[in-house]
DNA sequence: AAGAGGCCCTGATAGC
DNA sequence: TGCTATCAGGGCCTCT
């Protein structure tokens, strides 16, 4: 489902929700995601208080009041669902719940807040959750991801020297987490095509102005995607149930075959298999 | 070390 | 209708 932008409309809405929050209860229904959820999963969050819900890159963390971080990544499929209790002081009952939206097939985890159920819902189970014990260990667990690309350490001296000599094309690299993280699949392709480079130019080709455009052009698509409530493509929705728009925004990304946007550009739109992951270009205006 | 490719899964859609 | 093939907002692992 996510990159950065669609992560963040999460975690803002999380926040906003379940900040402040005691975990009553926790029910795991399914523990095979893409790693198996922890054994003890459940006491490290049951009568824990929610401090705060962050993201680093494209993961959920979940401060807890035990001084624990519950990370949560969404992979491709995963989804986060709070479904609102309308009658009051009855939470026992599980099947007491109910939300027209809320698929069950594939419910993996259940928490429950007073009033309120969280549901992660993940069919194709790339996504995980995973329990960190202290703040020490979460900046170790993402220390060797790159920067974000709002990170003032993401710009043209770093990106310039990273790609260096490098035979690999730039649109893998903008995939590559450990150069910049929390890009994805449809911003890689916005990225480059914003800045007019074609998606397999090789890292080492790449001039200086290019690789400041590539800065500029990060931070920028990715802060107007989370303006406009990230991307809602098969049926992304933020956890209240509302749709983003930044797909109307789409310059490249699933437009195959249709005139390039760009004004005076006479380019078609073309999807070409990078490293097993759909490329969108302008075989025109992209150099 | 860097780069290519496979793999983990299910579901939607297209084509025959 | 029922099959097969292809594709999907990610990231980890192995091999060369």
């Amino acid at each position: 489902m996510p990159e950065l932008p669609e992560v963040e409309i999460v975690r803002q809405s999380l926040n906003k929700k379940i900040k402040g929050k005691i975990i009553q209860k926790v029910i795991v229904k399914n523990r095979n995601l893409r790693f198996k959820v922890p054994i003890r999963f459940e006491d490290f969050l049951e009568n824990q208080k929610v401090i705060k819900v962050k993201r680093f890159s494209k993961y959920l963390n979940l401060f807890l009041s035990n001084n624990c971080i519950c990370i949560i990544h969404l992979g491709m499929s995963g989804t986060i669902h709070l479904i609102q209790n309308k009658k009051k002081n009855k939470i026992t009952n599980v099947s007491f719940y109910h939300s027209p939206i809320l698929p069950s097939k594939h419910n993996h985890i259940e928490i429950f807040f007073e009033n309120l159920k969280l549901v992660y819902n993940d069919p194709r189970r790339f996504g995980f959750f995973e329990i960190i014990e202290n703040l020490k260990l979460l900046n170790k667990r993402f220390d060797k991801l790159g920067p974000e690309p709002f990170s003032s350490k993401f710009n043209s001296n770093y990106i310039s020297s990273f790609l260096k000599n490098k035979q690999k094309n730039i649109k893998s690299f903008l995939l590559d987490q450990n150069f910049v993280s929390g890009i994805g699949n449809i911003y890689a392709s916005e990225i480059l095509y914003l800045s007019k480079i074609k998606p397999f130019k090789k890292g080492k080709y790449l001039t200086k102005e290019e690789c400041k455009k590539i800065e500029i052009n990060s931070k920028k698509i990715l802060l107007d995607a989370i303006k406009k409530g990230g991307s809602s493509i098969r049926n992304f929705k933020n956890i209240i149930g509302k749709e983003g728009n930044f797909q109307k925004n789409f310059k490249v990304y699933q437009r195959e075959g249709l005139k390039c946007k760009r004004f005076n550009c006479r380019g078609i739109i073309e999807r070409k298999n990078i490293s097993n992951r759909s490329s969108f270009f302008c075989n025109f205006c992209q150099k």
